[in-house]
DNA sequence: TGCAATTATGGTCACTACGACAAGAACTAT
DNA sequence: ATAGTTCTTGTCGTAGTGACCATAATTGCA
């Protein structure tokens, strides 16, 4: 082992950043919050919330800030996980910058346009030439997205609080660009054990049968999952 | 946006480090490298292998040179994938550093212990108060890799470069902790597609029927996956 | 030499989960 | 009333699975 790498007084110094991915289902489509970048570097151009991690701040903290920040979700009704850390030498065009990525998981917030933020499908994104290695960062928090209805409840934080099993499939099928059979999903959903509960009230809105209303159950993982078609 | 925070000039210096969490499988055991700390903080406990990250080096190659260098694995050999980071400002009581966790996956290296590391089973771990959170850091490594035998072709990564369905099977028993049915783990793994390549030949240890060897074919995902017992 | 033990590999069978689809239930709109 | 829409339940053929049995091909020992 290498002596000089443990001396705290010769360490190299980083910038420490969290940045977010946050995801929302509008059907039919799935998008992303995106904010304008209102000053240099890349001033003009889109990119992920985030911002500088304080001193004392724990990472999850900082991205529980910038969220609630940029969208006012509070945060007990979203879903906040990390995602993956991104450190390139070259990433950022003015110091070296490591960045730690949070996927933020929450119910369509209704305030389409705040300041210079935006929701945007996500397949109009390309478009949209994303700053730095934002475009990398968001392909990532999709794919884990995507992955992750696969095989947990997640699908739910999309939801309203008090949801029906076609909303549920709306955001399966807004997030994965499918369209799934009715009948099969519902009787997927009820056959899992902790997914949804059911409130007893049912819901009407435009022509067909009411639909019964569900709210999120306590289990994490689908078993089994619910697979994405190819 | 709040403009001070991209004042290139006064941004918080944290220190940045990479830690590895290397498994491989030794039957019956899935086991870990874990070293003695030759100095403090924490000097004398056993903590895993990791250092700071040069002002120009990538994350990744941070942790491959880290790994060629406790363990003589050649990175073409070996699995290597960002687990997560950890940045707790309480986790090091030296200074603010966030540590990015990889976790490496590697065939047996037949060199049980060289200078100050040694593989230990990783149920064997908790007696040895591992330092810092690396507790916390392994105890996520090692669930990663559980799952990922689940529903990627890593396993193979764990054998030799030609192996029999029967090692194949050790690395998952050994992981889980598990018996699997021979013949129906047989064939599982024949049925997926690019999992494993026949090569034609058959090998022959200790007592009982010479096995027909393979290599590691070039899927990546298991399709379906082969799921763990309960 | 021959037999027992051992491991690899192949096969059967009942059960579960699934996709495709049909059909009935309960509403809205005209 | 009737048509159209959506929710919900049911049916059926197919694929995947675990439990288990059978056979193949070797080693080790009497």
């Amino acid at each position: 082992m290498d002596t000089s790498s443990y001396d705290p007084s010769a360490f190299p110094a980083f910038a420490v950043t969290v940045d977010l991915v946050v995801l929302t289902v509008r059907p039919p489509a799935l998008e992303v919050l995106l904010l304008k970048r209102p000053e240099a570097p890349a001033k003009g151009t889109w990119a992920l919330p985030g911002g500088f991690v304080k001193p004392d701040q724990d990472l999850v903290e900082a991205a529980e800030f910038k969220l609630a920040d940029k969208t006012g979700v509070v945060v007990d009704r979203a879903h906040l996980e990390q995602l993956q850390t991104f450190g390139s030498p070259k990433r950022d065009p003015r110091m070296r910058i490591v960045s730690v990525a949070y996927l933020a998981m929450v119910a369509d917030p209704m305030a389409p346009e705040l300041g210079n933020a935006t929701w945007t499908p996500v397949d109009d994104v390309d478009r949209k030439a994303l700053a730095f290695d934002h475009a990398e960062i968001l392909a990532t928090g999709i794919e884990r997205a995507r992955s992750k209805l696969e095989y947990t409840t997640l699908g739910t934080s999309f939801c309203s609080p008090e949801f029906t099993i076609a909303e549920l499939r709306s955001v399966y099928e807004a997030a994965w660009g499918t369209t799934l059979d009715a009948a099969n999903f519902h009787r997927k959903v009820l056959a899992t054990d902790g997914f949804v509960e059911p409130t007893g009230r049912t819901e009407s809105s435009g022509p067909g049968r009411p639909a019964r209303t569900y709210t999120a159950g306590d289990a994490d993982a689908l078993h089994p999952a619910i697979v994405r078609p190819a």
